[in-house]
Formats: C-alpha cells, structure tokens, sequence
DNA sequence: ACTTTTTTTGTAAACGTTAACAGTGGGTAA
DNA sequence: TTACCCACTGTTAACGTTTACAAAAAAAGT
C-alpha cells in the first residue's frame, strides 16, 4: 500500500511537495509535478482520505439521513444532493431511518464519529429528541433540512410547499366540476401532510363548498383494513365525486377500489394524487397528481449546505420550493 | 472537541487505558471503566473512528454499490444488508452508478480512498472494465458480487437463479392453460435476464409447446415506443393468450394496455411479471410474479463479505437463491 | 556582483487513535 | 524472605497526511 513517504523516497522529494501536488497546490513548479505524478502511478497510490480528514479536519464526506432509501421522493432528492456534491469533491454516505427516531438518533451519532463535514436530513415521523440537534449545532456541524423538518430547530431547510400542493389539487378537482371531495389525509404527526389538508381545506373554503368532517378520511397503519375503511366511505357517501390523496400510493388504492365496483374514473369520480411517483403514469387511468420538483429540491440542499460549509456564518435560511400539478387522464 | 486525551488528563489515567474503555478490553477494572465512561459522557466523547482507521487499518466501514438506490429490488437488498452490518458494528456507505461503468469505476476509486474493509457491488448493464476488479484483489479489499456479475471475476457471489424464476413464471402460466406465451425480454447485456428468458423457452420445451421468434419481444430503451410496439404485437398475434415478462414494470405496461384494449385479464389474457415490487399488489387485477427474496439475499451477501474480511483465506463461494412464485388475479 | 524579491522545496510537529512492550503492585507459593 | 504470577496500567512509536515555518534556489532589480 503505497504512501506519500514511498513516492518522496523514489522521487528524492519531500513528503511536503508531494502533499502539494495532489492538493492541486499552485507553489509546485511543473516538472516535479510531472514526476511525481508519474511515480505515483507507478507505484498505483491512493490518497488516504481518512489520513487527511484527521490532519486537516476537513473530511469531505458528507451524511445523508432519509426515512426510506426505496421511496420513489426521497430516492430523487438524493440522486440531486449526490450530483451537485460530487461536483464539488464530496463523498456522500446515505443511511435510512426506517421511520425510527432511535435509529435516526443513532445513525446521527454515527454521522459525527465519521467526522462528516455535514449533514442533510429529512426527518422521522415521530420526532426525534432535539437534544441531539442541538449536540450538532454545539459541535458546528453544518446541518440542512428537507422536506420534513423536527417541530422546533435552528438549521436551514428546503421545503416545498404542501400547502399550496394541497391547495391546487383540490381547486383542480374543483374546477373540473367535483362538488363532493374527499382528502385521503396522511399521518398526524408529519407536518407536510397537515399542510396539504390545510390546502384542501382552504381551497374548499375559497370555493364556498361546505365541508364535513368524513371528508378528510383518516388512514390507519395497516393497509389492508384501510381498504376496507375507504370501501365503507363509499357506500355512506354515494354521491362523493372526488378525491385528493396525501400520497399516490393512496390514490392507488382508491383507485383499486373504484375499478372493483366499477365506478367510472374520471366520469363518476375524479382522482387526484400527491408526489408524482413513476408508476403514476402507467396506471389505467394514468393519475392526476402533484409534482414536488424532487430533483431541484435535492440540487438546493445541497448548495445551501454547502454555503454553510464555506462560510462559517451562520444564517439561517428558509427555501420554499412551488409544487406543480401534473394532470392526467385520471381527473380529465 | 473532546478526545481520549482529554479523558486521560481529567481522570490522571494513560492514554492507552482509556482506548482500552473504548474497545472493551477485558483488561481494565470495573472501577476505571466507570470513572472513564463518566468522565466521557460529561465530555460529550465522541470517539474518532477516522483516527482509529489509520492506526489500526480497520475502518469498519464498507461500501455498498448498486446501479439504482430508487429500485425497489436494490433498495430491498440494501435494507438486508445494513440491518447484518450493522449488527456487527459496521457502517455502510451506499453509492449509485446510474447504470454508467464510468461512475462505477470513479465510486469504485472512492471506496478504495475511504479505506473501505470490504465492498458488495451489483454491476452496471455495460461491462466495466475489469481492471478494477483486479485491482482491488491485488489490494486484498473483500468484494462480495450480488445479482448481477461482471462476466468475469474471481469474487464471491449470491444470486438468484433466475433461470428457474423464468421457468416456474412460464410453467404457472403453461398450467393454468395458455398455448401462446409471449416473453417480454430484458437488455441482452444483462445475465440475469438472460437467464430468465433461457428459463422461458426451457419451460416451452419441456413441455412441447411450439416457440417462433415473436415470442421473444425485445425492448427498447424508450418506454413510449415500447408501448407501441406491445400493441403492435397484440394486433399481429391476436390468439395470443400469456405474457411473461422480465419485470413487473412491463408487465404493468402490458396490463395498461390490454386493458385499454378492453381484454379480459386473466381470463382471455393471463400475465406474470418479475420482482414482486411493491405495487404489484395494488394493481387491479393484482399481478402475479416472482418474489426474489430481496432482503434475504442482501443478509446472506453481507454474511458471506464477513466471511471474507474475518478469514484471509481466500475461498470464493457462488450461492444460488431460489426464487418464489407469487400468484395473484393476474393469472388465475 | 550583490541585494532583494519571488518561487519552489524542506523540516517537523501535529491530528486522535492503537498496540506492542514495559512497568507496577499485590498476592501466592516456595 | 524471595521469586513469580496476575491483573491492571503506563510509555511510546507508529498510521498517512497537512501545514506553519524555515530554507534554499532562481529570478529580478540595482
């Protein structure tokens, strides 16, 4: 395993010019550049990341931490953190939570003895022990938020706004002449879901449509029963002509469940999702739905963190991303 | 930034006893470990692993790399992985390739810098220049192949026989009563689907049924022209009665299809996809495919890298996981 | 030729940890 | 008493880099 020491003994070099060189240092003359570039490939060296993170302090890793690496959003936002950081000489190291604040807790911990340089994270759904938080911002670790931020917090974020997705999808199903709308409402506990029921909300409000309380429909943990609960929905409310769902996956499964009674969609009844998940488009009908510009949001954490990084300064930001509804056959 | 040293000033102990609390030394008193672990927490400790890496050589880090994070079987897989890993104390870094073998390569390269105790890799569709592989035996770094091998390697390996997962799907459909099965095949490059596609035509002829080049239908990249080209099919062929296809996404495709064309599935129409990605089940009719034991498969890949990074021995082993057969409405 | 400046190179200490080796001191056996 | 073992603790030199500082060499100015 060849080091630094090897090629300054075959070069005749100090240990010093060869840092250099590899640092790209401007204060080494071209043809001891050229040497050792060539003895180093001789000798088949690889820089020692580790070496120099513990030196320098500088690691250039950074940690991502997301709930669930197979989820069609969050998997987007990091292939965009990833192109961006890679762009700027950054390692990124993912880990998944699993929706559980004491792995998140864990993996954070884990996170600090890997010396990162900083970390980007969306948040459980059960809030996480802010203590830790803090431990980051005590350590200088530069932190940005996406999509889900914790309650209460000092760090940037990047958000889309739920609210105005909410909003926009129901006044969609609205115009396309839906008097009688349902909201497949996600998890409590997660703001970005509140938001967009406060978006339906607040469009059935603009409209003057009367609302009641069966028509934000609340979902349990078990998808199976959850069928069920939507099927009983249906058969109360016969004249429901529309729903908005938290998630695509929920459109899904109302959508199933219209097929197997044979409710004409959009005729009878139009649907509208949330998150622009790729099997949207392949469904029959294809889905109406709400793109949430995972891509950007992805390349704009990163660039926020990355001013954090450079600048020790700390101002803190808020960036609200704008959602985009992407209509299809399924409420058309 | 506390480290050991710190601890060591504060309790009046060396250096080395307080490494020793750290790494569970059997030898050091209960007493010392205490007032150590004490005096650690007050300093809110948080041990270097980084440090601990260059001297020891022991990272305790190793790389996951996989063409796709947002693909449900990866993704799955990785899931399996993390949770053997991390029950043996070990964190991983996951990277994508994107289905280039240039990043491939360049993530390859950042694994070797990172000083990664061992690497689990699942190729690209386009071979990778071998060299690297080479390489990182040369320089000892145990490297487990999972699903997808390069075509030529001296590693060990866990897959699933995917020619049987081609043959059971075609032998289902060839029970429940079709004669004219159509396989919708994967990219040429790729082994496993090959092997799937050997598994169809195996099946065929085991059980005497005629095979005509249609029956194979290959793709393209484009999905849109894929669609087309599907419909095509089913005009040119119209006695056409199964489809076996090399992933649940064309198998959706077909489905889409079929039935906008108003076909009765599974009655005039029976289809099999692959991989038991988790919208299968929600489909409508819900589709039957083949279950690739994902996280199985990533425990056993992570057992078998720690096989390899325990024992110097360098025995490769090739295990073969067997498929299952998921039957849902799609076919029955 | 002789400073002075600039460019290039060298020296050596540090980063936080580990581990071989060398103590220390108390207890037991001779 | 001495010798020896044991459980525990300490000393010290690495691991592969970076970086302030010093030094030398080259270039430029007089």
């Amino acid at each position: 395993m060849a080091s630094i020491k090897d090629i300054a003994a075959r070069t005749g070099l100090s240990l010093a010019t060869i840092s250099r060189v590899f640092n790209d240092s401007p204060k080494v003359s071209a043809k001891t550049r050229q040497k050792v570039l060539k003895v180093a490939a001789e000798l088949h060296y690889v820089p020692n990341i580790g070496a120099a993170a513990l030196r320098s302090g500088k690691s250039r890793v950074i940690g991502v931490l997301i709930p669930e690496i197979n989820n069609h959003f969050f998997g987007e936002v990091v292939t965009g953190i990833e192109k961006k950081m890679k762009n700027w000489g950054y390692n990124i190291i993912i880990s998944q939570t699993h929706e559980s604040s004491d792995l998140e807790l864990e993996m954070l911990e884990s996170f600090m003895k890997l010396n990162v340089d900083g970390i980007i994270i969306s948040t459980t759904k059960e809030p996480t022990d802010p203590t830790i938080f803090k431990k980051l911002k005590d350590k200088k670790v530069p932190v940005v938020f996406f999509d889900r931020l914790p309650p209460v917090h000092s760090h940037s974020s990047v958000i889309l706004d739920d609210h105005e997705g909410g909003q926009i999808a129901t006044q969609h199903l609205i115009d396309q002449g839906c008097k009688h709308i349902v909201h497949i409402a996600g998890d409590k506990n997660v703001s970005i879901f509140q938001q967009r029921q406060r978006g339906f909300e607040d469009a059935l409000r603009l409209n003057n449509h009367p609302f009641d309380s069966h028509q934000i429909f609340e979902l349990t943990t078990d998808t199976k029963s959850n069928k069920k609960l939507i099927q009983k929905l249906l058969t109360d409310h016969p004249d429901i002509d529309g729903f908005f769902a938290h998630g695509d996956y929920y459109a899904l499964y109302v959508m199933d469940i219209l097929k197997s009674l044979n409710v004409d969609i959009p005729n009878k009844i139009k649907i509208v999702g949330f998150g622009n998940t790729d099997f949207t488009d392949h469904l029959q009908p294809s889905l109406t739905t709400v793109d949430q510009n995972c891509h950007q949001m992805g390349q704009l954490t990163a660039e926020t963190l990355m001013k954090h990084i450079e600048s020790d300064e700390i101002i803190h930001s808020k960036q609200v991303l704008t959602p985009k509804l992407v209509v299809r056959d399924s409420s058309n």
